[in-house]
DNA sequence: TATGGCTGTCATGAA
DNA sequence: AATTCATGACAGCCA
């Protein structure tokens, strides 16, 4: 009975804390107005739960009580009594009266019938219930609301209807039988939960739909289930319950509890945790330590795992399965959001700042031309079985091209062999050969001026090795293979005065010489051909811009012409009609209309306006004529 | 398989 | 005269 008591006692607060941080407000103001209203979900809105609930602030300062902290027992009663006032000031401050009347109710049906005394160490269950509750008598006036908020997933799963409201009463067993079902259930995916979720891979995410979990909460109505299911996890319950809910509760642990609600089913044993989740360890949230409201944690879940990374202390507390859950539910996301790509970044960081060097500074100038060699090859793999037919494509490449000393291809063509023994295989990453930006001047003299090294200090054998986790281009193995201590960035670089004094003063070959300076007018070429293309396409753009507003500024034109010329016609017909009008009215010596067909108006340059005589068309009338003829002619 | 784009390279001329 | 730059042309690679 106790242990039933205690365990529904615990689960049920986890659960209205789960609910509380997933954004469902647990009201018992309707409950206690004499009848049992079954799980009610409303969304009204952001509810406390994402605001942080400073649980460490109340370790042992709860009700002012000044009990040692290593007490066990005590640690047990005042967190519980903790845990109750958190849920109180969740959204009721009479919850916790509610959940003694759940679980007083469902439990003593059946719990001390089919299970004997308890055989955990819980004793002081009925002291937290009692203590913990202010008014043990509400039991049987009690009922209980549990309004979902903020999440209108919730709203969607299945709710109690009004009916089933009025079903569950306080001589109806059957529906704080599914509510002690449901919180059963709930303890039973965090027990499965906290065993399961060791395996990342089977993990869910914190928040799953609880639909599904309402569902089977209300799908199970026999008592007798949860019997045999209590009967069967009370050994778990005595030790991970109890040890869960002995324990400062964060955010953290709400999180993997939700997890735990999602469906975790599968109940494997409990597996040496991974270095992967012993390093999620590193990352709990220690609710004891730290003491501040933080404020990231009110800005949501969607922030917790970045602020759970900010908070994260090592955890001593032995906190048995339920930090597995939480590590594997809440920081498979801090890892992913957070962690992965700090882990990432702090790898790229270090191994750039590690090894800041000529040919880093290559693959970040890549587009100033020292990506030599890139394309037409595909990145070697010294090595490997590719770096055959790499090196005989790039034989069969040059073969055709001019000014390539044959020499110097046998001999690149046995420093590849070596390569293929001292050049490991690059990172993928890594090769970034076509950054095909504008290269300017300016850039290359900086990378040059970074180069770590100067003239007088031609490669080390460290950065050799480090060099061999670069890709290479095809001059870079041939300088490497001519044993040329410089890259072909610094051999394109440096100014001429620097390349002149590295030929005289190296002793190289004639071969060598050669090399390098085929090195260096193809590293050159080939910027200047990119910085080609480049001022051709921005020609060519910038030439197609200047069709298009030449375009433009002639359609503008043809529609000004078209709308000059319909004005002009406008005007004109207006004169014409002015001018009959004027004739009409006008008298010659005989006193006869002017004939309109005779006679025109002119204005003159006094503004005077001065009938005019038109002249007779009978000469040109004869001329068109003569033309009609010729026309007529022509064609016959 | 054909095709277009991209790139590296060479040749050439100008600065 | 040597070097650099600009550009057309060619070839290879790739989607």
């Amino acid at each position: 009975m106790q242990i039933g008591k205690k365990y529904l006692t615990e689960g049920l607060i986890q659960l209205t804390i789960l609910l509380s941080f997933i954004g469902v407000r647990v009201d018992v103001d309707s409950y206690l107005s004499g009848y049992y209203p079954p799980l009610t979900e409303i969304n009204l809105g952001p509810s406390s739960a994402y605001t942080q609930t400073p649980f460490h602030i109340l370790r042992d300062t709860l009700d002012g009580y000044g009990v040692h902290p290593k007490c066990p027992e005590l640690d047990y009663f005042f967190a519980s009594r903790r845990l109750l006032e958190e849920v109180r000031t969740l959204g009721s401050p009479r919850f916790h009266t509610q959940l003694n009347a759940w679980l007083v109710h469902q439990v003593s049906a059946t719990d001390e019938a089919e299970h004997g005394p308890s055989t955990s160490s819980g004793t002081d269950t009925d002291s937290v219930l009692e203590s913990s509750g202010d008014s043990g008598e509400h039991l049987s006036e009690s009922g209980q609301e549990v309004r979902r908020r903020a999440n209108p997933e919730l709203g969607q799963g299945p709710c109690h209807t009004e009916e089933d409201e009025a079903q569950v009463t306080e001589e109806d067993p059957v529906a704080p039988a599914q509510l002690a079902h449901s919180s059963f259930l709930e303890q039973e995916s965090l027990l499965e939960g906290s065993t399961t979720l060791s395996n990342p891979g089977r993990c869910h995410p914190p928040f799953p739909t609880p639909d599904i979990d309402w569902s089977n909460f209300l799908s199970l109505t026999e008592l007798d289930d949860l019997d045999c299911l209590v009967s069967g996890r009370l050994p778990d319950l005595n030790t991970d319950i109890i040890g869960a809910i002995s324990q400062n509760v964060s955010l953290h642990d709400a999180m993997v509890t939700s997890s735990g609600i999602c469906g975790e089913s599968s109940s494997e044993g409990t597996e040496p945790r991974s270095s992967a989740q012993q390093q999620r360890n590193l990352l709990r949230l220690d609710s004891t330590g730290s003491s501040d409201t933080s404020p990231e944690m009110a800005l949501g879940l969607a922030a917790l795992p970045f602020a759970s990374v900010c908070n994260m202390t090592p955890s001593a507390t032995p906190q048995g399965t339920l930090n597995d859950c939480l590590d594997e539910a809440v920081f498979d996301q801090i890892n992913q959001l957070g962690l992965d790509g700090l882990e990432t970044i702090n790898n790229q960081l270090l191994g750039s700042l590690g090894c800041i060097e000529p040919h880093a500074l290559e693959d970040l100038d890549s587009d100033s031309g020292l990506s030599l060699e890139s394309s037409s090859g595909s990145p070697l793999s010294p090595g490997s079985s590719e770096i055959s037919s790499s090196s005989s494509s790039y034989c069969e490449d040059e073969c055709g091209a001019t000014g390539y000393s044959s020499e110097v291809e046998s001999v690149l063509s046995k420093g590849i062999t070596d390569y293929s023994t001292t050049w490991p295989p690059t990172h993928p990453n890594e090769n970034i050969w076509h950054d095909h930006s504008y290269a300017s001047a300016a850039l290359f003299n900086k990378a040059a001026i970074t180069l770590p090294h100067k003239i007088e200090e031609p490669f080390s054998d460290d950065v050799c090795s480090d060099l061999e986790e670069q890709e290479l281009s095809r001059d870079e193995l041939r300088a490497r293979a001519m044993c040329i201590p410089f890259s072909a960035l610094q051999i394109v670089n440096m100014p001429v005065e620097e390349f002149m004094e590295v030929l005289d003063s190296y002793g190289f070959s004639s071969e060598q010489v050669t090399l390098l300076r085929d090195i260096r007018r193809r590293g050159k070429n080939k910027l200047a051909a990119q910085n080609c293309r480049k001022r051709k396409l921005d020609a060519i753009t910038g030439l197609q811009e200047e069709v298009e507003m030449l375009q433009a500024q002639r359609d503008r034109l043809l529609r000004d012409k078209q709308l000059t010329a319909k004005t002009m016609g406008a005007v004109g017909h207006q004169i014409r009609q002015l001018t009959r009008d004027v004739l009409a009215r006008l008298r010659d010596r005989s006193g006869q209309p002017l004939n309109p067909e005779r006679y025109t108006l002119q204005c003159g340059a006094n503004g005077r306006v001065v009938v005019q005589h038109i002249r007779q068309p009978a000469v040109s009338t004869s001329a068109s004529n003569k033309t009609d003829k010729r026309k007529k002619d022509k064609k016959q």
